[in-house]
DNA sequence: CTAATCTCTCCAGTCGCTAGAGCTTCAAGG
DNA sequence: CCTTGAAGCTCTAGCGACTGGAGAGATTAG
């Protein structure tokens, strides 16, 4: 049986994330000791380190809760869980191929101004002007943040 | 003088949000009608434009406050405006770089599902399996969401 | 004048955490 | 056995960047 530091210590997940997650339902509530800490087994272990996992290929909660759920499940169901990786897979490509352009763009920006500052600048017209850039970099990005940014660890 | 409805309609800008940016000082709060309803300048749908650009480039809120109270301002001041567009390209340069990583790894993972259901499912195991990915693809990625989610437009 | 559309303010919710307050429990050393 | 300090508990609030709804008032077209 694990402390919550000890899940914390060896999956890289944090204790108040840990506890969010259980509030969510993506751990089980885990069971207690006389003084209410709580007691993990290898099993909800391995649950957070797939969670963890998952998290860092940037699935959302909800997605994340629907694959747990297909544990154990066979056959046609397990469709969804194919349809989930591959939906993230898209969305992914998807966004490196707009980031792909904000970045010539900001290249752009930052070449603008070189060094010699006399009028105005020339930075912040290039980001005021949204001629040069083919027009369409909008971000029109559904879903959630691809890869969150969890605090450094 | 343009009411917010044609703003909002003139930069893709939600009405909501709009009046978002005036409580957070990104927009200087507008003139108002005797019925109390607000009413732009050119300048400010410049001023929206140029905010609405910034973040679909990425730029936090903040930062484009900064490119703001930098406007008319001279000199070596502007290295500032360059610093911002130098640093944002980067970290985009940064993400994109780690977003190849995982979509490799979601390749793989949806790969690894090919139609067959018999036994527990391969995805959710490959989504389990930390192991094959060489390792580093977590995503420490600091500083925020680079081209927000901000709906369908 | 009336009906339809806009706009107003305020509040709550989203997502995925993170941090703090103020308290209790646990394990180890003396 | 007692103390000490780390680690745990619950609860609440906050982040960023919005989004949506309620319920009221303003404006505009016919």
């Amino acid at each position: 049986m694990l402390s919550i530091g000890e899940m914390s210590r060896r999956t890289g997940v944090k204790v108040p994330t840990i506890r969010f997650y259980e509030d969510k339902g993506l751990l089980e509530p885990a069971a207690r000791t006389t003084g209410n800490q709580r007691r993990y087994s290898h099993a909800a272990l391995d649950r957070l380190a797939f969670i963890r996992h998952a998290r860092d290929l940037g699935l959302p909660l909800g997605d994340i809760a629907t694959l747990i759920s297909l544990e154990g499940a066979t056959g046609a169901t397990l469709d969804r869980a194919h349809v989930i990786a591959q939906r993230q897979r898209d969305r992914l490509r998807a966004r490196i191929v707009n980031l792909g352009k904000l970045e010539r763009e900001l290249d752009r920006i930052a070449g603008a101004c070189d060094g010699h500052h006399d009028g105005p600048c020339a930075v912040l017209h290039a980001f005021g002007d949204h001629g040069p850039c083919a027009g369409d970099h909008r971000n029109n990005d559904q879903g959630n943040d691809q890869g969150a940014p969890r605090g450094t660890r």
